[in-house]
DNA sequence: GGGGCTTGGTTCAAGTTTGAAACAAACCTA
DNA sequence: TAGGTTTGTTTCAAACTTGAACCAAGCCCC
């Protein structure tokens, strides 16, 4: 089978996507730097922790919950408990296991900061978009999550033909 | 002026958006990481370049097109010189300037890579998106990246008020 | 035509991410 | 219940990103 290329609608959509990805992503980052001294990602750990039960969850909810690697969650949260944002404890009913909770410090940095992102994912985001696209975005993205959760196992590329082309496209 | 906070549906839509953009950058950077041996960004160097007259760029220009730091995109095309991607030059009417220039082994891996690339594209994205939602993801995107275009100044965070909450959300 | 500002690019240190390997506890299963 | 596999987490080195600082070369304007 010879490849599909991209359409022009898929080139310019998948283009457009990348360049507001990256560019939403280094507004978010920027802003919880400067406010909660922070990047995203460790914002968003604090972040469902807080609406954890007792404010704890296993290392592993908490990476399949972020959809980032243990490794990576493990690196963030030793430089978080050396912030004092959250206390790594033992697991009771798994001895394997252990479980990063929020301290009061931790909620209280979330509490201070919060409305700041929010206003920031607004100024960024919402503002932009009409109550339809905040809808569509939201169906996009499910259906986006759904095809790629669990493994990041591509789909099917059983074989990988190709053929040329005088520029060969899509990002 | 208090905050407001996100709805419910904004809530989604962000939380489905923050996973499915971190599993589809994923999932792009670990089949090019593959098949190409470079990750997602670097790839888009050699792309934007393949497409450019004479297959070159102005540093800054190739920064502007893909939405990076002059700083990281020096670090990106000083690694693919090493590997004879691409080559760079001095700029011919700017003597502070320089050029990146892809070379036949840089476009070589690009049309050898370019199928794979497309077929994963469609896999986690397009095949899952009617042509309805492509073209909302579009102007999804474009409406996000127009706003955020040129410098990343948040927009008017003059005050930056809170009350309290349960549990500070927005991810 | 010599300061002083701006622009294009790189450098450097500190921080983050990646992926593979290491470990240890838990869970089989013969 | 010993031996082997799976599961939960960390560790380590290499790669990448960030942001501030730096160095030129252009630009401006008196």
């Amino acid at each position: 089978m010879t490849t599909r290329w991209l359409t022009p609608e898929e080139q310019r959509a998948w283009r457009a996507y990348i360049a507001a990805s990256l560019l939403l992503e280094d507004a978010i980052d920027r802003q919880l730097q400067q406010d909660a001294g922070m990047p995203h990602l460790y914002y968003s750990i604090l972040s469902v922790l807080s609406e954890s039960p007792e404010r704890r969850l296993r290392m592993t909810d908490l990476a399949e919950r972020l959809k980032i690697t243990r490794s990576r969650l493990t690196y963030a949260v030793t430089r978080l408990e050396k912030d004092g944002m959250l206390r790594r404890a033992a697991c009771a009913d798994d001895r394997r296991g252990s479980v990063a909770a929020l301290t009061d410090a931790g909620f209280a940095v979330l509490e201070r900061s919060a409305p700041g992102h929010v206003e920031t994912v607004r100024g960024c985001l919402f503002d932009r978009l009409s109550e339809e696209q905040v809808g569509q975005l939201e169906e996009i993205s499910t259906a986006i999550a759904r095809g790629l959760e669990g493994d990041g196992a591509r789909p099917a590329p059983d074989d990988v033909p190709w053929r040329r082309r005088s520029s060969p496209a899509c990002s």
